[in-house]
DNA sequence: ATACAGAATTTTGTAAACAAAAATGAAAGA
DNA sequence: TCTTTCATTTTTGTTTACAAAATTCTGTAT
């Protein structure tokens, strides 16, 4: 493992506290009093939040000082729309140019997490989840699209969402499109690719927003 | 106005620099000098420098020191086919709630797009151009999107490349297909939209990297 | 002439200190 | 009791200083 500087640490530990919900949103973060929770200097810090400022993690108040961002249902729209443009745009981009191999590891993925939900690994099966879409980015090669697709946050907040479902329908659900988008990209089916993935962000918005207005609003 | 801070002010300096290609690429920005030029302490300046590295715009080298990221043939295509995929998304979320209003604005800028390269203002035509693919992408009221977008230096790109355009039936293809993506949305024409956009694109693309081969390579 | 070792310099990473702005709170007056 | 004002404390923005790492330079031996 190499090793990071200071900065770099706080940056890590910080962005992972933030997506990982233990931050309240819109709150303020001290500078002196992180630095000292985080044991870095205080320009170390500093140099941790200027980053995470820019990936839209924190934002600056009026008077100075950084504040956590608040998502709001509209976000969790926008998220979804733009999950939709990124990852329809990804499918039409492999279409042509997806390899057998690259088909046959999408099917691993979805056979880990089929046997992870069916032996009760919800976490690992949604782990599972974030790889498929994370790698159906990947498969494309195109640099800046991956980099579009991770500093959207799309796969964290995936994440973070998905620790709070429980239903063993939804997953059921889940596993079979995934299985379908690969079937179809395997056919070279472009139109089916496109719906079942739409239809599958689709469900997920759905369920996701439900989530949020029983226990955020 | 409002005023910025020291470290503010370094990170738009050095940004346009960068983007304006008034930095060699692959060179290296020593702090110390850097905050001389720009007359901030290096402090300010190291803020700079990381939020410009999270935008991809500096990479940070083996044994530190930022360096200013190259741009490749490939690097072009990428942001080409992220932009299509981009843009074509804001189409698809426009093409039933754009609003009258909305379209009549995208005709003014084409009509100042006309006017102006008819008259010879070339970088000011280059500005309409960049502007109008901006509408198209800020009137889907995606924040999400619009951060992509911005996030990805299209525009910027986009101009920098466009100042070096001289050829007059290039500028007159730009503003018909721009009109035409204009039409094609006020009649909810989703496919003739698409097409036209990525026609365009393509096309831009072509030129462009006619330009990369002769210039830079 | 070239390659190498080691000194000298430069450059970065980290820490501490100072100044200015903002937030807090307490005392005085209505 | 409530409000206003002013002093105190906190917090951030900026500057400086120092130490560690890397780079460059130089002299020497082959």
């Amino acid at each position: 493992m190499k090793e990071d500087s200071l900065a770099d640490r706080a940056y890590n530990e910080l962005r992972k506290k933030i997506l990982s919900n233990q931050l309240l949103a819109g709150s303020r973060l001290k500078e002196d009093e992180w630095s000292k929770k985080l044991d870095v200097n205080r320009m170390a810090l500093r140099e941790a939040l200027t980053r995470l400022q820019g990936e839209q993690l924190l934002t600056k108040g009026e008077k100075g000082g950084f504040f956590v961002k608040t998502f709001s249902g509209e976000d969790i729209r926008d998220i979804r729309e733009l999950r939709e443009i990124l990852e329809t745009g990804a499918i039409r981009l492999l279409i042509e140019k997806i390899t057998g191999d690259q088909l046959t590891e999408l099917e691993r993925i979805c056979d880990d997490f089929t046997s992870m939900y069916e032996r009760g690994y919800f976490n690992g099966a949604c782990e599972a989840d974030v790889k498929f879409h994370e790698t159906l980015i990947e498969y494309t090669g195109n640099q800046k699209l991956i980099n579009a697709y991770f500093a959207s946050n799309i796969p964290l907040f995936h994440q973070k969402l998905g620790l709070t479902q429980t239903h063993m329908d939804d997953y059921e659900l889940t596993d079979a499109e995934h299985r379908e988008i690969v079937k179809a990209l395997r056919m070279k089916d472009l139109e089916l690719a496109e719906n079942t993935l739409t239809t599958h962000l689709v469900r997920g918005e759905v369920t996701t927003l439900d989530l949020v207005s029983h226990s955020f609003l």
